[in-house]
DNA sequence: CTTTAGCACTCGGGAGGACGGAGTGCTAAA
DNA sequence: TTTAGCACTCCGTCCTCCCGAGTGCTAAAG
């Protein structure tokens, strides 16, 4: 059944009422705060129904009332208007984001900073593929006879390199040769695969070509095998200890080992969304069931996707959360289209 | 004025049952611990007079004695005994070590990892070069006519490389010209110096080789600049709540501040230190007055030191958080020196 | 001069009880 | 359907009391 419209108006008013005050909210309140003149008694009635219905919890009796999941859930789906942001954060995350391009990887920890200080709550980013990542193309660089550079690019065009040194000299000229060997049998498989085409061919291969072939191809599996597990950065833990609901220790306690000992835990975006509210007990994992996540995701190129998500208590500002990462995760995915220097699109390289 | 044998053992015995029980120790207590018949009357003169020579503290009176930040320095300095290491963690620390190695970056983080779990504190790791990091070398890769990628190398010998794309085709044949010219006059000199010298060959250039030449030396100019900074990477944040210590709140605000969101000031040690423990108010920064941290550090090649520190509560036990920590030292270094694929000597590099 | 026994004293912390206030639920009237 | 009124509930706070742990001091014993 519906709710109706006043119904509606109570909901909303009690949740960011809530939201603000952290403290249960009273029928009172009400009566004062929604314009119409309604009395508490009212209200009063408004609010069993509320609650009967699930929407509303009440602490105890004779405590104000506070919105159950349910009741963020319709908020968030329905009562919460868009909110903009002010001139200021606009600024705020358009300077951080105008600095000069960066690794990949600092990216997204500033990323995280920005955002957590911007919303007051600890935040996270990920990057993840869209698909297996493997080696796309390779390239040895001299360096002197024992020494030589390994730079490898994966399918999710990120380029590493190392340098490697054997200890059977290599002279500059076996590298073209090496590098081709790389090029045309090592592309596009797992580590795993390329270590039994390694052994495969021992026997074809002097020890001199064999060792350093080895040490190239070691490190393209650990290059391949890295990217394929997402890293994943959180910041600004501290905003945790700073929210009411977790002056309980054992619950701040459980959170905090999530964001700082399994990062790995944190919820993903399914593929294609591109911003996703988790609710309290909405949460598949145990020590978020008393906590809410808002996760966006933007593009980093083709093939990757980044994702910058919030952790707070459920009371959390989703209209604020919401709007502020939707506005980040927009940006990202314009400054990744823009600029041409991070992440290519993977047809320009042949 | 010296102390008594005697008065010696009562703090030393004072210190280690408060490290593992944090509570108050009293007299009747160290009666029965100490080997020796003496009466809790006698110890409690002894506790009288360690108190007024300042190394020991009353939370109240009628309560038992808690060691004060002199007591912790003398028991550190002269009273701790270095405490082995058992064979589980040794094995623990060592198998931690013998994964394959990885970007340096990732035995960082990984190397806190490990500590964070073995001591129960949170940990941090940064490397700091020992001198101002220049580039000493360039390459350049031929990818597509719009793009090359460009590899440095630094001076404390990581190699950096990253796909740069510009407007204007580039041909393959231009790139080792312009390898030539980055070798030959941007090798040594400051990111500043660089631009500088960029802009005084701007006529001498034609467009198409001012262009990548450009974003070349941008590049290897963030390159520079970021080794400068180090990097501090920190874990275990989560281990911080549960101390005793930190249940107050603000305390634990604080200094989860620090480990998260100011991570830069944590507490560097003193070059050609090898070990440093900061007791309470000894440390500079206002965070740590009431924590202590003990701080290794280790050679990864000549040119860099990478540290790692331990932060918690001044109840910390020192003695197994500096075996700990100085076994895991030594294993890096000795890990770093023989390693031949991370840093190499920069004598290696021509 | 040092050690010990004895005893009074102090202080923190927990248990129990009283109280005030905020807020509700219900009933009866508008 | 709304409202006013009223009794009721429950939390949080404050106060008090009390217990126990531990000390400091004194005076006697070694």
């Amino acid at each position: 059944m519906d709710l109706t419209e006043r119904k509606r108006k109570i909901l909303k008013v009690v949740t960011e009422r809530y939201i603000d005050s952290a403290e249960p909210v009273s029928s009172r309140f009400l009566a004062q705060a929604m314009g119409e003149k309604i009395s508490s008694a009212t209200i009063r009635n408004e609010l069993a129904d509320l609650t009967e219905m699930g929407y509303l919890e009440q602490p105890h009796t004779s405590a104000g009332r506070v919105p159950s999941p349910k009741g963020y859930r319709l908020y968030v789906n329905e009562l919460m208007e868009q909110k903009a942001l002010s001139k200021q954060e606009a600024e705020e995350i358009n300077s951080a984001l105008s600095g000069k391009m960066r690794e990949l990887d600092s990216v997204m920890a500033e990323a995280g900073q920005v955002v957590s200080s911007i919303v007051s709550y600890p935040a996270y980013t990920a990057a993840v593929g869209k698909s297996t990542v493997t080696i796309q193309r390779y390239d040895l660089l001299p360096v002197d006879s024992g020494s030589f550079i390994a730079v490898v690019m994966t399918t999710d065009s990120r380029v590493k390199s190392r340098l490697l040194r054997c200890d059977i000299p290599v002279t500059p000229d076996e590298l073209p040769a090496l590098a081709n060997l790389l090029n045309s049998h090592f592309v596009g498989i797992s580590s795993k695969e390329m270590a039994q085409k390694l052994m495969s061919l021992t026997s074809q291969l002097g020890a001199e070509l064999f060792m350093p072939l080895s040490l190239a191809i070691e490190y393209a599996g650990e290059v391949a095998d890295r990217s394929a597990q997402n890293q994943v950065f959180t910041t600004g833990q501290a905003q945790l200890l700073r929210q009411p609901e977790f002056q309980d220790l054992t619950k701040a306690n459980e959170l905090m080992g999530l964001l700082t000992d399994q990062k790995d835990n944190l919820p993903v975006l399914d593929e294609n969304t591109s911003m996703q509210i988790l609710i309290g007990p909405e949460n598949v994992n145990e020590a978020l069931r008393d906590a809410s996540v808002v996760v966006a995701s933007y593009d980093i190129g083709d093939n990757m996707r980044g994702l910058i998500g919030v952790v707070g208590p459920t009371r959390m500002d989703y209209a604020a959360v919401a709007a502020r990462l939707s506005y980040f995760a927009e940006s990202l995915t314009k400054m990744f289209g823009k600029n041409n220097q991070l992440p290519p699109k993977e047809d320009d390289i042949p």
